[in-house]
DNA sequence: GAAATCATACTTTTT
DNA sequence: GTATGATTTC
């Protein structure tokens, strides 16, 4: 079983001293060792039933073991518990909610539904109280969730993250803390549950009845990822060892770009003593070439505190990464086509190479381009079809039909009959989570409420007698038209609506369905409709944060650039810049053979297709590509840009140009703690 | 008083 | 292409 791996990982594959720390360096065989450590537990003697496997996707679980299933057989991959911290939790209150006084019926608000219902209750607080809300301005909606939950994950009071993290919002502290308070007292009350619900219920369930079953579950927890856990996971798993569980966590500090979601390094630095663990480190990366390797390596360098660990390559040394200097956006598309078509020649399958981004519309231009020359990509990240207009109006319906006391969902579909808005909505809502509530919608809105509850009551009943494909059937046979009548470009928006239609007709139940969405969401464009073209060979478009843990032939990154990478709206204190770094780098981690980093020197801001998308600006290279690490690669552009970049050399920091500005418990136990952080 | 309509501004990364 | 705020309409 051992045969393939190297010494290093062999060693963390067989530990057996106790809770284990693996920092595992890009390309370093990570998965193959995590893998091969599953399986050895199994040969050990332990139940696939015992283990617990926590990664950070859906995906990442199902790699894993099937691999260790390969390898050691006895089913692994049906019979280990696998899945995000969030699935988890999901699955064990569904179980066993009753416990912590949740009903196992809950439905989950993802972040954007947790903002709205923020903003519902603050209005119905001012409402309430008759105060005015045109006075000043207040925090908007998602800096409110943002704000509570920094609270909730990190375990600080408000008035201490408002001063650390929020200061323009210390005046507002007062509102805050009362429209936390509503917000908890709603979400009980309706059976909402929010992401930090979800972990919150989890270490509740260590409280509860249900605490002896919950918390001996595990002979052995492994931890994927451990650089991207926040201090509300760590505190599980410190719970599930307390039960006996042994820890294994591995994950790598110089690839933590999960800060902005509270994600804290300090739980992987602070590891081996907080569990009194051993420690593996492996160092040398299978993946990349030398060349690679110091050039990343190069980023690194300057960084402060970090488990020291410099990666070297066991692989033949090749081309050195490449700057590209491109004079604009339009010049560092045809750049890159150029390139990718040019190894697609010589041999590179286009699924072997990738194209990566700081920010999801840096590809727009590519995409027009790649479109017109008829090369096939998938793009990862960045994806918000949940969050249009008309998806979340049929999810809303389906909503109310899995759960019924869902507030939030049916202030939503109220707001979709003629004549009703806010005010109306907010004060039905409600009053409708009953069967009472047939006779209160025809009271108050007369047929159009009658219609409606048809609607919802039918979808019910077909997802509890058919399924859930024919509860999207009932719902969509009221609102479709609906939809037509209130949106543009409704040709798209129905097409979507198939693809949900579609894929709930796969889905075992209503409530799967809705949770499935919830916490795995469709990552890729298309993805809900299924993988069409499996044979095909397509290019990779991604998100630097989305292309976590894949590696390519070859990978081009792209916007180089200060403001890009790093990102001017990430520049706020020091943890956040290095933040930034380390994105770089995982970006150049990703590439095996060949590395191209481009860095357009004009680009336009905001929106191609606003009026503001003509303004353009000056960018200069990215403050990571310092002197020492343009040293470690070639330098080519066109020819404009190139005499730009010679211009430059020299003058010290690069972009001698002044750039324009960039434009602009018991579950109940558990609220107290959170109500007791809001002082 | 509430809803519809128009005008304006903003748009990181994601469980 | 969406959210918010001001203005007009019901």
């Amino acid at each position: 079983m051992f045969g393939q791996l190297t010494d290093q990982q062999q060693a963390a594959a067989r530990y057996d001293g106790g809770h284990l720390l693996i920092v595992a360096g890009a390309g370093t065989g990570k998965t193959t060792t995590l893998a091969a450590r599953l399986a050895a537990l199994v040969e050990r003697g332990i139940a696939p039933e015992r283990i617990l496997l926590l990664t950070f996707s859906r995906r990442a679980a199902a790699e894993l073991v099937q691999r260790a299933d390969a390898l050691a057989g006895h089913d692994i991959a049906r019979r280990t518990w696998a899945g995000t911290f969030h699935a988890v939790a999901n699955r064990l209150l569904r179980r066993h909610g009753w416990a912590v006084g949740l009903d196992p019926g809950f439905t989950i608000l993802d972040q954007t539904d947790a903002a709205d219902l923020l903003a519902l209750v603050r209005a119905e607080l001012h409402a309430h109280h008759g105060t005015r809300t045109t006075d000043r301005r207040r925090p908007k909606k998602e800096t409110m969730a943002a704000i509570l939950s920094r609270v909730v994950t990190t375990s600080t009071p408000l008035s201490v993250v408002l001063r650390e993290s929020f200061p323009w919002c210390a005046d507002d502290h007062d509102e805050l803390r009362a429209t936390f308070e509503a917000y908890t007292a709603r979400k009980r009350s309706a059976h909402l549950v929010d992401y930090d619900d979800l972990l919150l219920g989890w270490s509740a369930l260590f409280r509860s009845a249900a605490a002896a079953t919950v918390q001996s579950q595990f002979d052995h927890v492994l931890v994927d990822e451990y650089q991207d856990t926040n201090a509300q996971q760590a505190d599980l798993l410190q719970a599930l060892a307390a039960g006996g569980a042994t820890v294994t966590a591995v994950g790598d500090d110089a690839q933590a770009i999960y800060g902005f979601r509270n994600a804290t390094q300090r739980n992987i630095l602070e590891f081996p003593d907080r569990f009194g663990a051993g420690a593996v480190v492996l160092d040398r990366n299978h993946r990349s070439t030398p060349s690679i390797l110091a050039t990343a390596n190069a980023v690194m360098a300057e960084t402060g505190k970090r488990h020291a660990k410099t990666l070297w390559s066991t692989r033949h040394d090749g081309p050195r990464p490449v700057l590209v200097a491109c004079t604009d956006e339009a010049a560092q598309v045809t750049a890159v086509c150029a390139r990718i078509l040019e190894a697609h020649e010589q041999g590179v399958a286009l699924r072997d190479q990738a194209v990566l981004f700081r920010t999801a519309h840096h590809s727009d231009l590519l995409e027009l381009e790649l479109a017109a020359r008829r090369i096939p990509y998938v793009k990862f990240g960045g994806l918000r079809v949940l969050e249009a207009a008309h998806v979340k109006d049929l999810l809303c319906v389906l909503r109310i039909a899995a759960n019924p006391r869902d507030e939030l969902a049916w202030f939503r579909v109220l707001q979709l009959i003629d004549g009703v808005g806010p005010a109306t909505a907010r004060r039905l809502a409600p009053g409708l989570g009953d069967d009472s509530g047939a006779e209160v919608l025809a009271g108050a809105l007369g047929p159009p409420g009658d219609e409606m509850w048809e609607a919802v009551a039918g979808a019910r009943r077909a997802a509890r007698e058919t399924g859930p494909g024919a509860a999207v059937e009932r719902a969509r046979a009221w609102l479709d038209h609906r939809v037509e009548a209130r949106y543009t470009n409704v040709a798209a928006r129905v097409a979507d609506l198939d693809e949900l239609t579609a894929a709930a007709s796969r889905a075992a139940s209503l409530e799967q369905f809705l949770t499935g969405l919830v916490l795995d969401p469709p990552s890729a464009t298309g993805e809900l409709a299924g993988p069409p073209h499996l044979d095909d060979d397509w290019l990779t478009l991604s998100t630097i944060h989305s292309a976590k843990g894949a590696e390519w032939h070859s990978v081009h990154v792209l916007h180089v650039t200060d403001g890009n990478i790093p990102s001017d709206l990430a520049t706020g204190d020091d943890d956040a810049i290095e933040e930034e770094r380390r994105l770089l780098y995982v970006a150049m981690t990703r590439a095996r053979d060949r590395l191209w980093c481009y860095v357009p020197l004009r680009y336009h801001t905001g929106l191609a297709r606003t009026r503001l998308g003509d303004r353009h600006v000056f960018a200069q290279r990215s403050r990571f590509l310092t002197a020492a690490v343009v040293a470690t690669m070639d330098t080519t552009g066109d020819d404009a840009a190139a005499a730009a970049t010679a211009a430059r050399k020299g003058s010290g920091r690069p972009g001698a140009v002044q750039p324009e500005p960039v434009a602009t418990a018991p579950l109940a136990a558990v609220d107290s703690v959170v109500a007791s952080l809001l002082d």
